[in-house]
DNA sequence: TACCTTATATAAATGCACGATATATCCTCT
DNA sequence: AGAGGATATATCGTGCATTTATATAAGGTA
């Protein structure tokens, strides 16, 4: 069988286990307890605003967000109503409308934050310090890797 | 304001620097394209069933997943359907239902790592061989928080 | 103006989730 | 053994979210 090829010096990356280790994480992290009781989609959207810092056009929003456009104006309605966001007229489009997070949308996104680094705290005080060290050394080619995939979405 | 506390030596981890990279990866990584057009809950029924390694029960899956028992009693109906799941009754309890993933079921688990992998390696090809060097030697202490996060799941 | 394209909204149908409840089996106590 | 209660799953009716198809409105071009 030859579970773990040796082929690969020790110190390179296998991709094969990255994947499994991120889904083995994932599985995890997408569970933790959660106040909020908003859709996948909801959330979504909400992150999509927040972490493009400024508004976005609802038709550029389906292409980041896989709803179809109906669905989108259907979620975007509901959003407003529950005051997370706003629609306002792109003043260089008279048929456009530009979807802005309101504070309160943008709390959601804090909150969560929060939320998760409050359950993952006290998991990461009970690794040994290397492996803390481990992960904090990971974390700036976490980053630049979600840097590089948003970058060429579609390849 | 002092966003970069230094009170922390920088070779320990911030939980919360930890917390944004997680959410910034998984930005990207949740929006990885994907073939199968299979709800997010249905997903997670079959990486629950893939990852425990053999049959469960129903009530016990209503625990691990979000759904209500009458919920999942559809859900399973519908994979069972097409074929990605096996309603089995319980030798040793007459009022249960073992679901059993069949080969077509872990076969969408198989296929989505594969798809995933196939995504990140030209990316993380990309990175420079420190940057895997360090992904790689965080990889165990992941895994191992996972571990940490599955074994008491409720706070 | 007439025409085509793009951006958003509305409408009808479908699907997936829930709560309440029914049915079958297990367990315990006498 | 048999009654009563608890547990496991299934069914029914309802509500909300999402989809496809289509309508409305604005932009662009000749």
């Amino acid at each position: 069988m030859d579970p773990t090829p040796d082929a690969l010096p020790d110190d390179d990356l296998d991709v094969d286990a990255f994947t499994t280790a991120i889904e083995s994480f994932n599985r995890f992290y997408i569970r933790l307890p959660t106040l909020e009781k908003l859709s996948f989609t909801t959330l979504s959207v909400l992150d999509t605003l927040a972490s493009a810092g400024g508004p976005i056009r609802l038709t550029d929003l389906t292409r980041t967000e896989q709803v179809s456009q109906p669905g989108l104006t259907q979620l975007v309605t509901r959003l407003e109503r529950d005051g997370l966001v706003e629609r306002r007229p792109d003043p260089s489009d008279g048929r456009a409308v530009l979807v802005h997070l309101t504070e309160a949308g943008r709390q959601v996104g804090r909150s969560r934050h929060a939320d998760r680094t409050r359950h993952l705290a006290p998991l990461i005080a009970r690794l040994s310090p290397e492996q803390r060290r481990a992960i904090a050394g990971a974390l700036p080619a976490l980053t630049r890797l979600a840097e590089l995939g948003r970058a060429r979405p579609s390849g």
